[in-house]
DNA sequence: CTGAAAGCGCTTACAG
DNA sequence: CTGAAAGCGCTTACAG
C-alpha cells in the first residue's frame, strides 16, 4: 500500500479495487485522519478560505450577511476570515494582504450603505472579489437589496389596512437608499402623499418629526413610514407621549427588521427586512464560483425584501 | 544568486554580505514578492491564522472582543476565521474541524455569558484553545470581566453624587454575573439597600420594575442601578413616563455601555462598560503566547469594568 | 490495478 | 560567504 494509492482511494481519484478503496478509507477514519488542508492548497491553489471585509463596526449589517455566507459555504469546506477596517486606508491594506498572502479563494466586501466604497483598493487583486451591500467597483458583481420594492411592500401594506394619510420620515438624503425608499412613497401614495421629511437616523429625529407633524394644523396622518427601525421605534415613543394610539390611531412601519429594536418597541414593529442574510448567501456561492473559474456575469443583483408583520401596524399578525 | 540565498535574505537569516541582503530586498519589494504563508506554514507549522467561536449570534458581545483580538494581532501577521455557532453542537464540529484542517495557531472560544459552556467539546485539541467571556474547560485560561468591581464602581458613582436609596433592577439569578453585581450591590449599598429585583433582560421588565417600585407606598427610590442597559433604557423611559425627571430626581446606571442603547437614551446613559475589546487583546496576545510555546499560566483573568459618564445620573459628564 | 517520481513554494541543515 | 539537497504533506501524471 503505497502513500499515492491511499491519496487516490480517499479522494475517489485513480483506479483501484473497490475492496482497497473501502479498506484504505475505513483505516483513515479510524485512525482520524485528516488532510493537511496547506498542503492540499499548495498543489490546488485553493485554500477554501475567503475573506470578509467591512466598515461596519457594530455588525448590524455585516453580521447577517456573515451569517448567510458561512451557512451556504460550510457545507464547501470553506472558512471566512472576518475583519472590521474602520475609515483607515493603510489598515484596510495590511489587512487585505495579509489575506493574499494566506492564498483566500475569494474576497467579499461589505459595508453600511450601497453608496459607500470601502476605503481599499480591491481592483486587480490575484483573486475574485464581489460586493455585498457596498459600492463595487465597475464591472464587478453587486449584491443589495431591493430599496424600492421595499419599501413598497411597506407603503401597500398600509394602504390595504385602509391608511389613506401615510406621512414618509427618513434619514439623510444623501443615501441613495433613502431616495429610492421616497421615490418608492412617491410613486405609490397617491392622492395621500405627504411631503418626504428628511432627516438623521436617530431616535432624536422621530421625536422631533412627530413633533413636527403634530405642530401643523389640519389633517394628521393616519400612518408613518420610517426609514428604519431606530426613527420607527421614537416615532411609536413619541406617539405614545402624545396619547396618540399604536396602532389604532397611527400604523407605524420601519425598516431593518433591526430584531433588537424592532421586537422591543411597544407594540414591536412591523418592518421591512432586506434579506441580509440571503444575500450573504448568494454572495458566498458566488465567490466561490468565481474561485472555480465558473463565469458570472458581472453587474447589480437586487434581491427582494420582505415585510415582517409584528404590531405596529394592526392588520393581522398572523397573516 | 540562489533561491536559498534569497530565502535567507529576506528572512534575515543564515550569513552572507550585508549588500547581498540589501540587493534581495530590494529586488523582492520591486517586483512585489511575497512569500506564500501556506509553503511557509507546511515547514513551520505555524499558519498566523486563529479561530473565533461564539455563539452570540447578535454580536453584542462577540464584536468587541473580535475587534481587539484584531487590533492586538494583526502586526503579528494573524488573520481570523469567526464563526458563530448556534447551539447545534453538529455544527460546531463541522466548523472547529474546518479550521483545524486548516491549522489555525489557536483558538478563543467566546459568547454571551460566562457561566455556559459553548455547545461544543473543545479539550484535547491539537492546538491551544483560550476562553474569553465564555465558561472554558478546567485547567484552561479564560478572561471576563470583573462584575463585582464593575457593579460597585456603579454604586460608588451613585453615592458620591449623594444618592441615598439605591434600588438595583437586574436580570435573571441564574446568571453569575448578575449574581456577582448583586453581591456588589448588597455589600456597598449600605442603609439604602432594597431587595434586589431580579427579572428578564428585555425593557418590558425595566418598565414593569419601575411601576412597581412606584406602586408601593413608601419612600421611592433617588437611583436605580440597572443590571444592563436595555432595562436602563426602559427604565429611565418609564420614569419620564410618570413625570419623574432623570438625572434630577432620580439618578439611573446601566450596564454594558452597548453604544446604540446608551447613547440614544434620553438623557444618554452612564454606564458599565466591561472593556471588552481590552479582553479581546489579552486573549489574541495569549494564544499567540501559547501557539509559540511560551508558557501561560491557567486560571480566571478578571479584567476592571470603568464606568462611562453619561447623561442619566447627573454629576459632570466631563470628569 | 498499483507504486515510484516529480513537484507545489518555501526553509533549513549541510557541504563546499 | 553561497548554493545544492532534502523535506514539509499532499496530488497527479506516468511507468510498470
Amino acid at each position: 500500500m503505497s502513500i499515492s494509492t491511499a491519496s487516490k482511494a480517499l479522494n475517489n481519484t485513480g483506479r483501484m479495487g473497490e475492496k482497497t478503496r473501502e479498506r484504505v478509507k475505513r483505516a483513515a477514519t479510524e485512525i482520524g485522519f485528516r488532510p493537511n488542508a496547506l498542503a492540499r492548497g499548495l498543489l490546488s491553489n485553493r485554500t477554501f478560505t475567503i475573506g470578509l471585509l467591512t466598515n461596519d463596526t457594530y455588525g448590524r449589517f455585516t453580521l447577517p450577511v456573515m451569517a448567510g455566507i458561512t451557512e451556504a459555504l460550510v457545507d464547501h469546506g470553506v472558512s471566512v476570515f472576518l475583519c472590521t477596517i474602520e475609515d483607515d486606508p493603510a489598515l484596510g491594506k495590511v489587512h487585505v494582504d495579509a489575506m493574499l498572502d494566506k492564498h483566500v479563494d475569494g474576497i467579499i466586501a461589505s459595508g453600511k450603505r450601497i453608496d459607500r466604497r470601502l476605503p481599499v483598493d480591491l481592483s486587480n487583486l490575484p483573486v475574485p472579489v464581489i460586493y455585498a451591500f457596498t459600492e463595487g467597483a465597475p464591472g464587478s458583481v453587486t449584491f443589495c437589496a431591493d430599496d424600492y420594492q421595499g419599501a413598497a411592500l411597506a407603503v401597500e401594506w398600509l394602504q390595504g389596512l385602509g391608511r389613506q394619510r401615510i406621512a414618509h420620515v427618513t434619514g439623510p438624503e444623501s443615501f441613495v437608499s433613502v431616495r429610492e425608499r421616497a421615490r418608492a412613497y412617491h410613486d405609490l401614495a397617491g392622492g395621500g402623499e405627504l411631503p418626504v421629511m428628511y432627516g438623521t437616523w436617530s431616535e432624536a429625529w422621530g421625536h422631533e418629526a412627530v413633533a413636527q407633524l403634530w405642530a401643523s394644523s389640519g389633517e394628521k396622518p393616519d400612518a408613518i413610514f420610517c426609514g428604519n427601525d431606530q426613527i420607527a421605534r421614537a416615532v411609536v415613543d413619541a406617539l405614545r407621549e402624545r396619547g396618540v394610539r399604536v396602532p389604532d390611531d397611527v400604523s407605524v412601519v420601519g425598516f431593518d427588521n433591526w430584531e433588537i429594536v424592532a421586537a422591543q418597541t411597544r407594540p414591536p414593529l412591523t418592518t421591512v427586512d432586506m434579506n441580509l442574510k440571503a444575500l450573504g448567501r448568494e454572495a458566498g456561492l458566488t465567490v466561490l464560483a468565481l474561485a472555480e473559474g465558473r463565469d458570472v456575469e458581472p453587474g447589480i443583483r437586487t434581491l427582494p425584501c420582505e415585510l415582517i408583520v409584528r404590531q405596529s401596524c394592526g392588520g393581522n399578525p398572523d397573516r
